[in-house]
DNA sequence: GATGAATGAGTGTTCATTCAT
DNA sequence: CATGAATGAACACTCATTCAT
């Protein structure tokens, strides 16, 4: 028998990504990514379920890959302030890097393929931030209000910034990534 | 026969904000929505071009009327954190009392019909604001960052804290939102 | 705004039973009837809700015709044996006058789309006869025995006998249908 | 390997049974019948030429066991009422001993397969029968009328009777079979 | 012999839009 | 102005069958 071809998934994976970006969700019918894909439509599924599996699959990849950037060098001893500022460039690095990843997370976080998801499966990414800005609560470096005001300004702003749809003339340089974290550091810090 | 008319035009509206709210965009057809509002699919091309028409008009429908709300005792005279405060709260106020609008609002800015959206025509709702912020700026008592950073965290935090997709703990009372403000200004204050 | 056409509906039944009668219910597709039709697949689901609505009511119109042509001068006051004689050659006088409706219902009655088919609708054409054969048995012309038996060999045979996929050396002609009528009497009478 | 050969195919003719019972023909695709069977969709294809010959061999499988069983005891030299009397009873009783067989064969002959079926290669089968009623109509004790009308009456009924869908409330029991049978005898007998 | 991967052709159904009235 | 009928094109998905191993 032939074997199964692990170039089949990921050509599926890229051309999802290509297609969902320049057409959005709706258009990307299962035959178009199939053919940009160069494979059958019947083959999609043979390596997925159906296309919101292949929809909902193709983005916990992408946060799979996300999630292993940001932990590079993730070191929790140090000072909570240097943890977030690294974490902020980290991200920002990424998402400049794989911009076409990026914008496919975001189409997806906004969209009613959301529901489909598992959070928690995507949440664990982001557990260990969480302990960061708890230790920073119990250190009184951090304002102790609600949690989801904190992780609003520290962590939505990269979403933000980063998509050219909202912020076009915000353009990804060391400087203005800095520039932001400040404003972030401002809003949390007590 | 004016007053049918803007009867039809209106419940077209309600009834396009009220379906794509329930099921989402893609399954909103244009046979649902006309049933939903209790007209002729044909009906429905006689008062918008076509679908994309609707969909867009009803979402700048809703950014008037959202607009309106925030421009009420709208006084440039005052200090200029108090200004931003009063909308602020002006803001989440209106989003407590128009969910379902917001929801659409919120749908429709993450999906690919906001490259139909002439931006500038929602933009120019927002412009007492920009002047405001500028003021800010000139005044010393904002940062003077790039503008768009500013922005990220005086506004976007409204539409995040508000959308419980997001924050599905974070309840709209007076304090939080005060608290939020809080936040939001230590960002942006110099 | 055109108007609905009853042409099309019976545009939609000949094409299904000639279809069905030719390749099967399983490869009479609804864009293949749609086409026989004259009509596009679009169409098809304006009059039916969809496939299988389509192929139980050409079921049930055939079963609607086929009861109007039996029941034309039934006298219930006449002697069983007469009523039965009288109807026997009725059905096979429907039949053979209409072939490609009996071969159509004979496919659906063995077919699992029986499942769908509401008995109720098509029994009570039949109920005269059932009287008739309760009368019998009280009179003591015939057999006082379980009532399907009864059944089975005064109507079935038509069926079977009418059926060239099954008997295809019998023709229907008055000879023939009365010899079997004998067949059948000399079974239930008493 | 001539074990295991037999052993699928004896594995496919019983998961095609099961599955044609189950889910009807249209549904019991090809794959579904290989999964159920335990086999590779294409090994089907060893031992079958397509899934037409299998669904045609799966019949003819079920036919030969049935004639076998009805010509169990079977002696041409009985009179002819007892030879058919104790066939009746064979049958029946070979019907509600194997069911399964039974409901594949009934669905089988009222679809489309039909047409694929070398009739001869099933009507050998019922050869001696054949004679028997001849037989009785050179001996004067069967009517003398055409053949086909001799078979509806005599061996028709028992697919009638024995099949749920049609006769529901008909058991099989000893004394409801010999009833049938003196019903079918009179139709026949001179 | 036996397999799972692979596929073109097809399925039933819904869509946004237009037509005739 | 207003309509329901009408449709070609597209949808997600499954099929019987073949291929490469």
């Amino acid at each position: 028998m032939r074997i199964k071809d692990d170039k089949k998934k990921e050509a599926l994976f890229l051309a999802t990504i290509k297609l969902v970006n320049e057409i959005g969700f709706v258009s990307s019918s299962v035959s178009k990514i199939a053919k940009e894909a160069n494979v059958s439509p019947a083959t999609l599924y043979i390596y997925f379920k159906n296309k919101d599996d292949l929809i909902v699959s193709t983005y916990i990849e992408i946060k799979r890959s996300m999630s292993n950037a940001m932990l590079e060098d993730f070191d929790t001893t140090m000072p909570v302030r240097d943890i977030l500022q690294q974490t902020w460039h980290k991200i920002f690095s990424y998402v400049s890097d794989n911009r076409e990843d990026f914008r496919y997370a975001e189409q997806f976080s906004n969209s009613p393929y959301t529901d489909l998801l598992d959070k928690s499966e995507v949440q664990k990414f982001f557990e260990p931030f969480i302990h960061v800005i708890e230790r920073g609560i119990k250190e009184k470096v951090i304002k102790d209000v609600h949690f989801e005001i904190l992780t609003t300004f520290i962590f939505s702003p990269v979403t933000i910034l980063a998509n050219p749809n909202h912020c076009h003339s915000f353009s990804i340089t060391e400087q203005n990534v800095e520039t932001a974290f400040q404003l972030a550091w401002d809003a949390i810090k007590l």
